[in-house]
Parts: structure tokens; C-alpha cells; sequence
DNA sequence: CGTTGTGAATAAATCGTTTCAATCGAGATG
DNA sequence: CATCTCGATTGAAACGATTTATTCACAACG
């Protein structure tokens, strides 16, 4: 049962060096017809596999990139993962996905195991905002994107959307909607994510003519179903409920809309609620939610086409920082009901009613 | 940038030998702690980083187990692979990641690739009913454990759930609904899943002395959204629509569940919908789902385990074949509505009313 | 004083590939 | 017939770690 077989035996069977098997396997062309079949016999026969770790020690490169996000369980990032496995599967590499659960120790045991793996590059979405794993990957020549992050770092891709502008057009929406008392369920803040989205939300109220006051904020441990589920809750027990809620991303979102669902609050009416990434499942929910679409495919995608394009060419490479731009989905779930509470600030912005999917 | 520092420069460094270095790194013990400063000291004044590859190629074995699912986008495979992670984390093994999309051609390449890798051991859902990519790795003993499926092979372990008294379980309730005309919506029947689940529903068929017709099939190409969407539009286009439908999966049940809500259809007063696997959406959906329910986590845990103690003591190691129960839990889109369409047959037998989540 | 024992460090062999300079054989050329 | 080309093949030297047998320094012991 343990066999394992190299290169030499094949060599051996086929009566030829190692050298020209090794040949057959990496230029099929430089070698004659006739030993190619021979050595392609011999491989076929023994159930020769080569062994990528010697492959790789010799050619000093992996053939592989990573790929680190904040939560797998989250179908924002499994779709991204899509996109980034795509483009690399059509460059002839494979993706590590790894998993921080938005923990600085995680991220940094797999940022380390990366590197241990000679990755040829890494897509990360950092969870730590200090960026300090990122700057060693980069010391250590390892091209690096960033991925929904802002362009902070000048030796370093970025891919991201502008979270800004998305959490503006939520809360204008909101805004125009007649809501004047809004909670913001966000994730950590010491994710740029919940920063930014926080900051447009902000910029909306300002742009509005509106006091900050209007916006309250409640902070749970992580962007997950979980977060949104406590965040609800301590909603409901409050005396005085806000009219509506914009979710930091959707999974807080769904939680959210979960608690007040069972607890009879009707949504819309009662209080609307607006999500962030429009992930699948955001249109299949209780109430179909409205929520700020990021290309998430393309994301991944771009980013994985960054990453290779710079390590095939690492001189004249110039570091890009590309910035996709997110667009409102509006559903039910904030849609304006016949018997508006509050009716003032009737504006028409609210034409992009995009479709169900 | 490019500097690739290898444990021989941290020797001259250190001015100790290389040997030493790697006691340092492997044993620190038997190294005097004078020098095991001195060494370490050096380490981090160069930043070196162990090349794994070489450490693989001279050791024989990677420290890395190959996951292998059907779908990363399917919430029941990030669960599961979250249960992988961490007994894989427990061990000290890392993680690959890989996605078949159904597909026999994805899979073979990344079982090759898995291969090329030696990884320890391979957890793997398979899209190949021949299992011939897994025969082949176990030929290069490499060991393997297969999940959500029968125990077919005699020389590997398998950790599973009763995927047959799991589709019984949900027409038993269906039938006990007193629904007398059901379509099961499954993905492809080469997958065991679909096989399994089909099987039990005939079984439940069987038990309660009905006739095999009550039960028609839509086959759609994918366990996913998309093919419960596709479903839901051909249920529609019936003049004659059924009055509950099974469906193989969440993801076909929730895509099923869309169009009809779309379409102004009741769930269940209508249609019941009755999925499986549970995954955390499944609640949180436009009309809460019934849905049967697997210890996610806990399959994928338990698998890990396997791989991991059969690479460790692969002579005395028995080969496990463990299988979990299903467990249904009764939401609101199969429940009794105050006026039965049909009240023939009304047993008790929906006691396990598990609350939400 | 010579022998032995012990803990610490070293030197060299090894893992399975890739790569590159060197070689070979056969046909073309002068 | 000697020489040159050129494609096909070979052989050996890397790659960067681990591992094992060996050496070394030095203290303990009879």
C-alpha cells in the first residue's frame, strides 16, 4: 500500500534518465514520440505522482495562491472564493482558502503557514487593521491584494467597493423613506468595513442637512447571524424603537429581521430594515431585503488576475488599486408602505427598484 | 525584496551549524539554551520562515488534509468544513480547501492535485459515483475518508448521515399532513444524497401503505438555488400543482419557495415545502422551513478525527463507519394550517416542534 | 593518570525533482 | 571522407530542509 514512487523508477522501467522523464512532464515537446509513449507508459503503469514539494523546492515557487477571508460561513466571501478560484484554476493554480473568523491570532497563524508554503501570492481580507502580517508577507516578496480594504499601502493591490458611498445610498434611501430615527447594526469597528460603511452613513445625514443624533449605533462582536440575532434582541427590549435599522452586512441583517419577525414587529411598517452585500439569500428572506450589491464574483476575480499578473512580472508591475462601486437593491423590506409614518422629505430617489435577483 | 533566507545563512549567522538551526526548530530541548537564543535571535533578525517544501520532500508528508466538497456556496459545507478546521487546527494540520461543483472533471483534477501535495489524508464528498479518484489515492495510500456517503469501501472510513430515514422522516410529516400528492425536487441522481434521500421517501411511501405515484420527481441539474428556481417555475407552469413538495436541499427548497411566494402562491396553505440539511437560512426564510435537520459541525469533526488518527497509527487502525441520525424540525412551511385541505390520516406524530433555531 | 560517560554540536547523506552543460548519433554539407 | 549541425538524451549539480552517525569538550570515576 505505501508506494510511493519517484521519478527514478519510472526512469528505470522506461530505460531512460531522469532527465528525460522529467522532460515529458514539463516540456512534452523537446522530447521524441516514440520515448514520450515509452516514459507515459511506464508513468501510467507504476501510478507515478509527482511529488509537488520537490517540484516546488527546485523551482523555488508554489503554484499556488492563498486566499484568507474574514468568515467561510459568510456567502458573501464563498462567492467571492468563486471568483478568485476561477481566475486561478485558468492560470494553472490552485487556491489555499483559509478561514480568520475575523481573529488577529488566526490571521496571523495563517499568514505564517502561507508563507511556510511559498504561496506565489496572497488575497487577504485583513482582520487586523494594523496590517502588520501583510507588511512581513511583504518584506518577504510575497505580492500581496488587499481585498475590500482602502488603498493604504503604495507596494500593494487593493481591490475593493467603495463601502463609503454604499452605506450613504442605504441611509439616503432610508432617508427619503421618511425615516428619522435610524439604528446602525455593525460588526467590529475595528474592521475597515464597519468603519467606512459607518462613515457613509454619516455623510448621508450630513449631505441631508440631518444631525448626527439621528443615527445611533449598536456594535456586536461579529458580522454573523449570531450578531444580528443579540443586536435584535436588545432592540426589541428597548422602550422606544427606532424606525428603521441599516445592518453593517446581511447576516446581521437576517438576525435582525429574524427576532423581529417572531416577535410580531411587522417590517416594513413597524421598522424597516436595509442589509449590505446582497448575498442570495437576502432576496429568499422573510422579507425580501433591501440591500447594497457588491460584484462579488468580479471582486475575487480581479483580485486573482492582480495577483498573477505580478508575479509573472514582478519589475514592471505597477500596483493598481481598483474600486468597484456598490449599487441600493431595494425590496420589501424598507419599501414605503401605503400609510407612511412620518411623511416629510418625500424624495423620488428611490427609482433603482432593481429586481428580485 | 526578493530574498529568500534559508536556514543555512541563519547557521553562519548564529555561527552554529545547520543541524543546529533545525534542532532549534524541531527539538529546541536537546539544543543548550545559550545557543537556542543566539539561534533564535538570528531567525528573527533575518526573518526567515521555514520552507515547508523542503521540510515535506526530506519528512515524506505534508501537514495538510484535502477537503473536498460538492459546494462551497452551500452553508452545510462551510458548516461542516468549520468542524474540519478546527480538529484539523487541533493537530497542528492544515487545511485545503476544494470545490467540485458537482463536477467528476473538478474533482479528479483536485484529487491529482491533492496527490501532487501528499497531503495526510483526504475528507472527501464525492461527485463520482465510481469513486475512482478516491480508489486511485488509496492505491497511493493515502488515506481517505468519505462523507455523506454509504459504506461502500471496505478499506476507508466513512462518517455519514442516514440520508435515507432522513427523506423518510420528511414525507412520513408530509403524508401525516395529510398530503396525498407530493413532487420531490432533487439535485442529480448520480449523487448519493439525491439517491438516499429518494429512497427514504419511498420508504415512508411503503410504511404508510400508499402507492408509489404519490411521489413524481423534478430532477434539476444542481443541488443550488438556481435549480430550486427552475423548479418553482416548472411547478407553476403545471395546470395541476402538487400540494407539498420535498426538496433535496435547502438551497433547491429556498429557490422553490421564491417563485412561489413571487407568484403569490401560499406556503403551506397552497404548497407545503418541506428541505433538508437546515442549514441557519432555512429559519430565517420568507416562510420559516421545515427542514431535516444534520449535526453539521459535528460530521465534518468527526471525520477529521478519522483522517487523523488512521495517518497516525495506520497499521492498527480500524476502519470506522460512523452515521449520524437525522432529526426533523417543523417550521411553519409544512404546518398544519387551522383549515386541512385533506384530514384523512391524522396522526400525532409532529412532537419534535424544535423552535427556531 | 587513563578511561568512560554525557550532553552538545557538527558534517554529511538524503529526500525527488528541475535544469543545464555535455554528449551522442545521424544526416547534411563541403 | 571529414566536418558540422541539430535534435534527442544523459549525468550531475542544485534546491533547503531533516536525520544519523560522528566528533568534541569536559567532568566523573576508579
Amino acid at each position: 500500500m505505501k508506494t510511493p514512487v519517484s521519478i527514478r523508477e519510472v526512469a528505470a522501467l522506461a530505460k531512460v534518465s531522469v532527465g528525460t522523464v522529467s522532460n515529458v512532464l514539463n516540456r512534452p515537446d523537446v522530447v521524441a514520440p516514440a520515448t514520450r509513449e515509452r516514459v507515459l507508459a511506464a508513468i501510467a503503469e507504476l501510478g507515478f505522482v509527482r511529488n509537488e514539494s520537490a517540484r516546488q523546492l527546485r523551482s523555488g515557487t508554489a503554484r499556488a495562491i492563498g486566499l484568507v477571508v474574514l468568515d467561510v460561513a459568510n456567502p458573501f466571501f464563498t462567492d467571492m472564493a468563486r471568483g478568485v478560484e476561477e481566475a486561478a484554476t485558468e492560470a494553472g493554480h490552485a487556491v489555499i482558502l483559509c478561514n480568520t473568523d475575523e481573529s488577529i491570532a488566526k490571521e496571523t497563524r495563517h499568514l505564517e503557514l502561507l508563507a511556510e508554503q511559498r504561496v506565489h501570492g496572497v488575497l487577504i481580507t485583513p482582520a487586523d487593521p494594523s496590517l502588520e502580517g501583510v507588511r512581513k508577507l511583504r518584506e518577504r516578496g510575497v505580492s500581496v491584494v488587499l481585498l475590500d480594504y482602502p488603498a493604504e499601502l503604495p507596494d500593494t493591490c487593493s481591490v475593493a467597493v467603495d463601502d463609503r458611498t454604499g452605506g450613504e445610498l442605504a441611509v439616503t434611501h432610508l432617508l427619503a423613506e421618511g425615516h428619522d430615527e435610524i439604528v446602525m447594526v455593525n460588526g467590529a469597528s475595528r474592521l475597515n468595513q464597519a468603519r467606512e460603511r459607518h462613515a457613509g452613513a454619516l455623510d448621508a445625514l450630513r449631505k441631508a442637512g440631518r444631525d448626527e443624533s439621528v443615527l445611533q449605533v449598536i456594535e456586536v462582536p461579529a458580522f454573523n447571524v449570531a450578531g444580528g440575532l443579540r443586536a435584535g434582541e436588545q432592540l426589541l427590549a428597548r422602550a422606544h424603537r427606532p424606525s428603521a435599522v441599516f445592518c453593517g452586512n446581511d447576516l446581521l441583517a437576517l438576525g435582525v429581521l429574524q427576532v423581529m419577525v417572531r416577535a410580531g414587529v411587522r417590517v416594513p411598517d413597524d421598522v424597516a430594515i436595509v442589509g449590505y452585500d446582497d448575498i442570495d439569500f437576502a432576496a429568499a428572506a422573510a422579507v425580501p431585503l433591501t440591500s447594497v450589491r457588491q460584484p462579488r464574483q468580479q471582486i475575487g476575480r480581479t483580485a486573482a488576475q492582480l495577483v498573477i499578473a505580478e508575479t509573472q512580472a514582478p519589475e514592471e508591475h505597477e500596483h493598481l488599486h481598483i474600486t468597484f462601486s456598490p449599487e441600493l437593491v431595494i425590496r420589501e423590506s424598507s419599501r414605503r408602505t401605503h400609510k407612511p409614518k412620518r411623511s416629510r422629505n418625500v424624495s423620488t430617489r428611490n427609482s433603482p427598484l432593481a429586481a428580485g435577483r
